[in-house]
RNA sequence: GGGCGCGUAGCUCAGUUGGUUAGAGCGCCUGCUUCACACGCAGGAGGUCACAGGUUCGAGUCCUGUCGCGCCCACCA
């Protein structure tokens, strides 16, 4: 059998693409807002877990439901069709962006066919990918080529709130994005502050020549469709203008005082103006004083009739000239600097705009006080808890959610407006005739419904509700939910709300929220700032095992995961180890003519005593104890989301006990003129034991290992995916051995710290002895041949006290004592000094707390006892070197 | 304006209920082309755990404050 010397991923690892859906436990996104990594690990013993993806290249697929059932994971993984087919529009929009075209401005019939015709020259990835893989989606259906079982439990949730008063449409300001020309949510809304002016502008006042109001406004432009001034009531400075009016500068309109809350008197100089068509709080105050609202702006950001002499204009440009004609006219009084906070589009980084028009929105405190209650009850549960709190603080503070969106994608809002009696119908199915007016001049309403609205369906529109499916009743509610705290709002806390008020029970038991991947610099990655680690690459390089393992690293519950290339790499210095071990067993199964493969049983084995000797040897009774304690902890680690903790439970154990000692110890059998039988039996069966723990750490290499040792595959699962994941065995734990082979270890470590610092050459042999005047002298007689190999050192065993001597080193069980030339005796002496004053140090700090009778009366007795045995240790050593 | 989190070795990070001498990877130093692996082997240096108080027999860990950094939420002109 042939195995290269270094281990190449690429012949053995499918591409990215593949490799997260057939390992089913890790995915990289692209999102919106640059590619996210997300780390998802099913652990062995969930019960069922949920994970859906939102991405706009790439899409979660069914097949991967099966995959999981076959794992017996009961982990469900949901399909994304709706957002493929979202998905693919949003690719072309942005393709035509990109080349400075509004895709409204082909027309809907022209940008469908681009659509098309891009599915088709791309190749149609996603297609291609969702057809191979299984997945159901019906492309020629609907314009938006939606799943249809998803659009019908769209359209049924949609109905039912309705129908509970739990969805209205009105005439309300929003936030309006002038580039996307569509509203969106207060979440989609992304603040950011800076640095800008707050205006001072006079007003005169009606009928008092020469006297004015001054208003301050970090948004001139927006006087020009000013319709009133408040000041406050409580505002003894303006008693006077109680009822007066104004005249609107460069509008020439009058303009009446009103008095409003709205004027804080301790803000500026007490007066505000008021825009009820372009700002949220002078639209509330328009409604209390019943004011006309003059929209100046439209929905691209263009100065509108209204606006008079500035129509035509873009906003920001009007501002300019409103500054400027303001001036000229001198009625701008007074600039000052101010730090302000402006709304972006999340999507395109475009100033939001106010605007006032018709949407729908959900009513969500209902919903949110019965999501509150499930965290509250513990029928939800955070990892880590303290996302809880986040949770919460959200939930109580919820405002309605405007779900209508002026797009060209999404879900069709089921809603029809009579062309006759204006009614409009709320439905199911679209209507044939008005139900008021039996008109048949029907259409349905040209919004779409945000794409949260239909993701928060997911954890049972995907299970084919509203019928009672099996899946249903199998699968919901799911056990665990994985996620990063970026949709936290956006997608948690919606498939909570409205999964418990449609299916009468939570989604899911636990959210793990994992961290976001982040660059060296812990900058989030993002392409604007062009720090993003292209998996694609990045699994070219380093083979996909290794960036999960890295990731895997990183990935300490709580924190974010900072993943470098230097982790990458030495993740895959990892990987190249193991596989290097596995190769150093193939060769030497191959010289002792062996046939690979695993032992009988994968689970109920014992180390095997060897034919000759009748034994089980200590170095193989070892190995199990240590590989059955790194089961149990692995395990553990796992069952609580400690990812980075398993990590490293695996990492020491396969490099620096299996590769770093057992096979060392094994080696000296292997060797031909040993005259020893290997065993190999015990040797397989813990590296196939060891290769199944690592396996949802680095699944390419160890299933490629597994299928090599695997020849009779007839009595074998199929894939080491399927073989029982190691369990703690209470029989395999044995300290015996432990303690055999850490003396042993100890051994051999202290002659080689011994050798380097007296600057020999690791070639040349030393000889010298060891003390002991207990039972270790015997156990280590036992471990000559083992010692002279690991150390090359010759020793003798002695049954008496150690001579005094500068290149002694003792522990409490024996001393060791190396001939060492004369000329290297200075460093040892120097040496030894340092580790004599360490000793004294030590023994003099646990003295001090032991004759402490507060601390013998408070410490717990364990603690205690365990310095006492300590400083017996140290005195005893101590007592040597005197 | 509210809320959350972080500051531990040169770098990136662990450190589960407070308990002996604070760990890992990378980097660094020394020596090794030892027949699985130089993506390796052996050995080593390096930390007053941001700072100041407090609780405790005992604090990296708990409490208070200060400084520095990050994130989330928020309609104040």
């Amino acid at each position: 059998m042939q195995i290269e010397k270094v281990y190449e991923p690429q012949r053995f690892e499918p591409h990215w693409a593949e490799w997260w859906i057939s390992s089913g436990l890790f995915r990289a996104s692209a999102k919106a807002g640059g590619p996210v990594f997300s780390l998802v690990i099913p652990p062995p013993n969930v019960t069922g877990s949920l994970h859906i993806g939102h991405m706009l290249e790439h899409t979660e697929i069914d097949v991967t439901i099966r995959w999981h059932r076959m794992l017996g994971h009961n982990t469900l993984w949901l399909p994304g069709t709706d957002h493929a087919g979202i998905a693919t529009q949003m690719v072309v929009a942005r393709q035509l962006a990109e080349k400075g075209i509004n895709y409204r401005d082909l027309g809907r019939d022209e940008f469908e066919k681009r659509v098309w015709q891009w599915k088709a020259e791309s190749g149609d990835t996603i297609k291609r990918q969702m057809i191979r893989l299984g997945a159901s989606c019906d492309w020629s259906r609907e314009r938006f080529t939606l799943d249809p079982g998803l659009s019908r439990a769209v359209r049924e949730v949609f109905v039912r709130l309705y129908e509970k008063g739990l969805i209205y449409r009105g005439e309300y300001m929003v936030n309006w994005c002038p580039s996307c020309r569509t509203a969106i949510s207060d979440l989609e809304v992304a603040h950011s502050d800076v640095q800008g002016h707050l205006w001072h502008i006079q007003y005169p006042i009606n009928g008092q020549p020469g006297r004015f109001v001054t208003v301050a406004t970090t948004r001139p432009e927006t006087m020009l469709g000013d319709t009133a001034v408040a000041i406050n009531a409580k505002d003894g400075r303006y008693a006077d203008l109680h009822g007066k009016t104004v005249q609107l500068p460069l509008m020439d309109r009058e303009i009446p005082i009103i008095l409003d809350d709205l004027a804080d008197p301790e803000f500026g100089t007490g007066v505000v103006k008021v825009t009820p068509a372009h700002d949220p709080n002078d639209f509330e105050a328009g409604r209390r004083h019943n004011l006309p609202k003059i929209q100046v702006i439209n929905d691209r950001g263009i100065m509108t009739a209204a606006a008079g002499p500035y129509a035509g204009l873009d906003r920001f440009e009007a501002r300019r000239r409103v500054l400027a004609d303001l001036e000229t006219r001198g009625n701008l009084v007074k600039t000052e600097p101010y730090q302000l906070s402006i709304g972006t589009c999340q999507r395109c980084k475009t100033v939001v705009e106010p605007l006032v028009s018709t949407q729908w929105f959900v009513k969500t405190k209902p919903l949110a006080e019965k999501a509150i209650a499930a965290v509250e009850s513990g029928q939800i549960t955070f990892v880590p808890a303290s996302w809880q709190k986040t949770y919460f603080e959200w939930m109580y503070n919820i405002r309605d959610w405007c779900i209508s969106r002026q797009l060209w994608w999404g879900h069709r809002i089921p809603a029809w407006h009579c062309g006759e009696c204006r009614d409009i119908i709320v439905a199911r199915e679209a209507p044939a005739t008005c139900p008021r007016c039996g008109s048949t001049a029907l259409e349905q309403d040209t919004d779409v419904l945000d794409t949260w609205f239909s993701s928060g369906l997911w954890p049972f529109s995907t299970l084919g509700w509203p019928d009672q499916t099996e899946d249903l009743a199998t699968y919901y509610p799911t056990s665990l939910l994985i996620t990063g705290f970026d949709i936290l709002f956006f997608w948690v806390a919606r498939m909570a709300m409205l999964g418990i008020e449609f299916m009468g029970d939570v989604p899911f038991r636990t959210v793990y929220i994992h961290g976001l991947v982040r660059d060296a610099e812990r900058q989030k990655m993002s392409k604007t700032r062009g720090n993003v680690i292209d998996p694609l690459v990045v699994t070219e390089k380093y083979g996909t095992d290794a960036v999960r393992m890295a990731l895997l690293q990183g990935a300490a519950p709580g924190t974010d995961i900072v993943l470098t290339e230097e982790r990458m790499e030495s993740a895959r210095a990892f990987a190249n180890k193991i596989w290097n071990a596995s190769r150093f067993l193939f060769l030497n199964m191959e010289r002792s003519a062996v046939e690979p493969s695993v032992p009988e049983s994968l689970e109920q084995f014992l180390p095997h005593a060897e034919i000759d000797t009748l034994e089980v040897p200590i170095e193989d009774r070892w190995i199990f104890s240590r590989l059955n304690s790194t089961a149990e902890q692995v395990n553990r680690a796992i069952e609580q989301f400690r990812y980075h903790e398993a990590a490293q439970l695996l990492w020491h154990f396969f490099w620096h006990e299996f590769c770093d000692w057992y096979l060392e110890l094994k080696k000296l059998k292997f060797r031909e003129d040993s005259g020893c039988t290997p065993g190999w039996h015990n040797v397989l069966a813990a590296f196939e034991t060891a290769l199944r723990l690592l396996h949802p750490a680095m699944p390419f290499l160890t299933e490629e290992l597994w299928q090599r040792l695997a020849t009779d595959r007839a009595t074998r699962p199929v894939s080491i995916a399927l073989a029982p994941y190691p369990q703690y065995r209470k029989e395999l734990t044995d300290y015996e051995a432990e303690h055999e082979i850490e003396l042993l270890q100890e051994i051999v470590t202290l002659a080689r710290t011994l050798r380097t610092e007296a600057r020999l050459d690791p070639k040349q042999q030393l000889s010298g002895a060891l003390y002991s005047r207990n039972e270790s002298l015997e156990t280590a007689r036992r471990h000559a041949a083992a010692i002279q190999k690991l150390a090359n050192v010759k020793l003798e065993f002695r049954a008496e006290a150690a001579p005094k001597s500068d290149v002694m080193r003792s522990t409490a069980r024996f001393d060791l004592v190396l001939e060492v030339p004369a000329a290297q005796m200075d460093a040892q002496r120097a040496r030894l000094g340092k580790e004599i004053e360490q000793l004294r140090k030590n023994i003099a700090s646990l003295e001090r707390q032991l004759s402490d009778g507060k601390f013998l009366a408070k410490a717990p007795a364990p603690v205690v006892e365990g310095m006492r045995r300590k400083l017996d240790d140290y005195q005893a050593q101590m007592r040597k070197y005197d």
